[in-house]
DNA sequence: AGGTTAAGCGCG
DNA sequence: AAAGCGCGCTTAACCT
């Protein structure tokens, strides 16, 4: 997209990452907050922020990137698109392209589609069910965390899935030694961020810039974790030194990633290679069971001669269109058959919804 | 004209 | 030295 701006008289293109280090670090003297891998001062999203707090350009721009994200990418192109004989947009999946197990969707990828932000969701709103049918959206509730607690048998986080008490609020209540009914959303949000962080690899280092905090207060919240979940530790140990002694990891069903650089002399790849050891078993064990699913929802639907159609997958989400004379059947068959497609140390829990889109079917 | 790389950002 | 896993798509800039 071309479009031009003015700045002190002279026109300049807000897409242009030249322009844009030019006018930002060189005209207007703005700090340099962080480099790019190649050493150029970047200019990405969180720097933005932190430069909005003290220019007002700043904050036009990423007002900018994200519209013209959606417009460039979703927008525009979708329609585009679509396929002239069935009046859809059809996407490809990749089986083996993701190396966790994962599908990959591509031309268009589906796997993307916006939804963290009211503009967004406005695309999501045009993926709509033909007349007659709503489209349905099933997915599962905190999958990785509770194959976490599958493969690390950890008692404490066990116990919080079966019993089904909210995970964040029950690790904030352990981290922060509060009763459960009274952690507050702050705690929570805290314990939500630790929880995807660890599923991550993420180090204190990391913890605090997400939470805007000390590395030595992020570092203890790390360690009170592991102090109340000595099994998640142990975990974390021993993927890794199998890892290293194996030069592989492999998910619940046996599906393997080798990661030829575990052993590295040269420490940051050592380290992504540690941090991918840590994750792969938790997605790849996520991708089989959804597979699997994919699989046994299948089987059904042709036994039983139903009319509904799974028509996406987006990681830990199914999709599908559904005859309004099916819509109480899929209610209740399409989340039993995802919870009872493997037999965990933990129950799976998969949640649906119903919608004349797809932003509404959540 | 066409391909590749860097940077950035959409999702789970 | 780097610091959070896995993808695909877009634009600008650079290269052949």
């Amino acid at each position: 997209m071309q479009e031009a701006y003015e700045l002190a008289g002279q026109p300049f293109n807000l897409g242009s990452p030249k322009q844009i280090g030019e006018i930002f670090f060189t005209k207007l003297g703005l700090p340099i907050v962080k480099k790019t891998p190649s050493g150029a001062p970047s200019t990405d999203e969180e720097v933005l922020e932190k430069l909005a707090e003290d220019f007002p350009l700043p904050a036009k721009l990423l007002m900018h990137r994200s519209l013209s994200k959606l417009k460039g990418t979703y927008t525009d192109k979708l329609g585009q698109l679509a396929n002239p004989r069935s009046g859809r947009v059809h996407t490809h999946y990749a089986q083996a392209v993701a190396v966790t197990g994962r599908l990959s969707s591509n031309d268009p990828n589906l796997q993307n589609i916006p939804i963290r932000t009211a503009e967004g969701r406005r695309v999501r709103e045009a993926f709509v069910a033909p007349p007659g049918h709503v489209i349905a959206s099933a997915d599962y509730s905190q999958i990785e965390l509770r194959i976490m607690a599958h493969i690390s048998g950890d008692e404490s986080l066990l116990r919080a899935f079966t019993e089904g008490i909210d995970v964040h609020r029950a690790t904030a209540a352990e981290v922060f030694g509060t009763p459960v009914d009274k952690v507050s959303s702050e705690q929570r949000r805290y314990a939500k961020v630790i929880n995807f962080g660890l599923i991550y690899g993420m180090s204190s280092f990391g913890l605090a810039k997400n939470l805007g905090i000390e590395t030595k207060a992020a570092a203890s919240y790390i360690d009170r974790y592991f102090a109340r979940y000595p099994g998640v530790k142990r975990y974390m140990d021993e993927t890794r030194a199998s890892a290293k002694e194996q030069g592989y990891v492999e998910t619940v069903f046996g599906r393997r990633l080798y990661l030829p650089e575990i052993n590295s002399p040269n420490g940051p790849r050592r380290g992504g290679a540690e941090r991918a050891a840590i994750n792969a078993p938790m997605q790849g064990t996520a991708a089989d069971l959804i597979k699997l699913s994919m699989v046994a929802v299948q089987d059904v639907l042709d036994t039983e001669g139903r009319a509904t159609k799974m028509i996406m997958q987006v990681h830990d989400e199914l999709v599908f269109e559904v005859p309004e004379a099916e819509v109480e059947w899929v209610r209740t068959a399409v989340p039993r058959i995802m919870a009872e497609v493997a037999d965990l140390k933990v129950p799976l829990l998969a949640e649906i919804g119903f919608g004349p889109n797809w932003d509404k079917a959540h």
